[in-house]
DNA sequence: CATCGCCTGTATAACGTTATAGAGCCGCGC
DNA sequence: GCGCGGCTCTATAACGTTATACAGGCGATG
């Protein structure tokens, strides 16, 4: 098909291995000869096969960015940012969408893949420790988010409980007494709902404010529609909150549904309050409070530990990242003081 | 590093060839032989080498899907669909960031990444007719979205001249009479916005309205702060409209937010309709009504006319698809009537 | 009974690249 | 005058797979 090393060696009448020594320096080349290839590549235009250079180098080149949700905004600008990053190491960066599924999270793991991806970076929802340990995989692994504990492998994160404290103090400052969370699961010990639940009780308790178990809603996954139920229910309990703190911005938006067509009024009779800073938060009315993840830090380290796995640093031990954040008040807590 | 075809065909006493050809069916195998073989797979847990078969092959497996932004909820939708159907039909879909440039869409056309993908779905914004014939690149082509005609390629999109006569006649209905555009843009004779914007007058023409050039409000993108600036603009008319169509929902979003802040109510001062049916819309407050194509059907014919083509079917000639859409009316047009 | 064709299976040459071993040439020191 | 090291470049063997050409066995056909 197209033009190969061989098509340039001819041209310039010199050996297949110089032509790829000029393309990659692998071993220098004399400055005549140099320009002579060089200039045979420009005319025939030539791009190397990278499924041969991969072959050969036992790399593809591929890297590997597996989320529960492509639909979840906060994954897309994460995704944005991570592409980014990855073709400028050179690396192009393929999306999975595990669609928050066990089977979905235990095939990329170990699965037909591997030969295809030289590394994975991997928001683990519905698989813990065990499987992670169980790999046979020797591909490299990053994980991003929470869940998954304990395992030789890079880690980057936001520190959930610390988060949840900062949201839920704000709440208490603006005069909040019932505040309530929507977005617990049940199990996973260790699974990010569970730590951003612990946080809020945390929170609660250091203001002196007791914690309510049927202020806390469990859902079955983490969108838009799941917290406009759970916000139904929670209004329709005998003493209703007047707060509500989201497992995510699009729990909370849900939220936000939900009090309109109940009528409510945000901030006044219920202040909302989510996480991951997405753009929708900045648009809807009223506009929301968010505790806003560094996203672009979270992204680019991801891709960098990877890589840099990838091309040899196996020596260094897994790195456990936890990334700042910070609060972003809007409309939906009252308007920003400051 | 992996088990390759030698270590089973080792095992199980037979050569590469039959190993190979039980693994991918090219030829028969004998029923004895076959079991013994796979009986060897599955105790050494084989599974091929990706890049060698491509190599071996002349293709990668690999198809890309490039899109402006992966942050428009519209093509995350569209791309989950189409990374779904990708998966199905047994390739894997590899997503391009364009971000709207037209460097970045040219290099997709005909750049060093034409080794590595059999085929390239693209959604082009800043390249024409001119670019996409000049293009050298032998993989099969399709084209989603409006911007680009009369290319031997497949092609993919909404009439959105229709799709717009849809959403003025339905404002019409309600007794809109001086509606406005946002999300027009400078050039591009065939471009979509362009071709919306016609659709909106000649459906004013047919209603015996007035086409007012004042009331097509010009963006440089189509987000929602795009959406929110122009609608502030028209706001500071002398006159301003009485319903707004949006080149999109994330612009009509940003409109719905700008009349939120001016504190006027949606749909009584001012009605809002876009296009896509983004999820947001359904949540937004108030929720908007929009224009919904079918992006199931988009997702799933794009990849499978690409794979079609890759797969030999040079024969058929290009295919222009229009695929259907319908209006759905929510909140920001009035409640719904049935 | 020889021949033809089918059915299984094998040996082997690609695919396009990179890394290794080595060949030719030149100048320098003994 | 001969060997030795440094510098370029070349020849070639992989990487793991698939497709082609071919070989042997066996029943059916003339």
């Amino acid at each position: 098909m197209g033009v190969n090393l061989k098509d340039i060696a001819q041209r310039a009448g010199v050996s297949l291995a110089t032509v790829s020594n000029v393309v990659n320096g692998y071993r220098p080349v004399g400055e005549r000869t140099r320009l002579r290839v060089q200039q045979a590549i420009d005319e025939l235009g030539y791009s190397p096969n990278l499924g041969a250079r991969h072959l050969r180098r036992g790399r593809t080149g591929l890297i590997a960015l597996a989320i529960p949700e492509l639909n979840n905004p906060y994954f897309a600008e994460l995704a944005e940012i991570a592409i980014a990053e990855a073709a400028g190491l050179g690396y192009t960066l393929v999306m999975e969408n595990t669609a928050a599924d066990r089977g979905a999270e235990l095939a990329l793991l170990d699965g037909s893949r591997r030969h295809i991806i030289d590394g994975l970076i991997l928001s683990p929802v519905r698989i813990g420790r065990e499987e992670v340990l169980a790999r046979t995989a020797h591909t490299p692994l990053v994980l991003i988010g929470e869940g998954v504990y304990d395992v030789p492998h890079d880690h980057i994160a936001i520190d959930n409980v610390a988060a949840s404290h900062a949201a839920i103090q704000h709440l208490v400052a603006i005069g909040r007494r019932r505040t309530a969370f929507i977005g617990a699961t049940r199990g996973g010990e260790r699974q990010s709902a569970h730590l951003r639940v612990r946080g809020y009780r945390e929170a609660l308790t250091a203001a002196g404010l007791p914690y309510r178990s049927r202020l806390v809603a469990h859902t079955d996954a983490f969108g838009r529609l799941d917290g406009k139920r759970a916000m139904r229910d929670l209004l329709a309990l005998g003493d209703p909150p007047d707060a509500v703190f989201g497992y995510n911005d699009l729990v909370a938006v849900g939220a936000l549904r939900a009090l309109a067509e109940a009528g409510l009024r945000v901030p006044e009779d219920v202040a909302v309050i989510g996480i991951d800073d997405i753009e929708e938060g900045r648009f809807s009315t009223p506009t929301l409070t968010t505790i806003a993840p560094d996203k672009r830090e979270i992204g680019r380290l991801a891709v960098r530990r990877l890589v840099a796995r990838i091309e040899g640093a196996e020596v260094a031990a897994p790195l456990t990242v936890q990334t700042p954040f910070r609060l972003i008040r809007r409309e939906s807590t009252g308007t920003p003081v400051g």
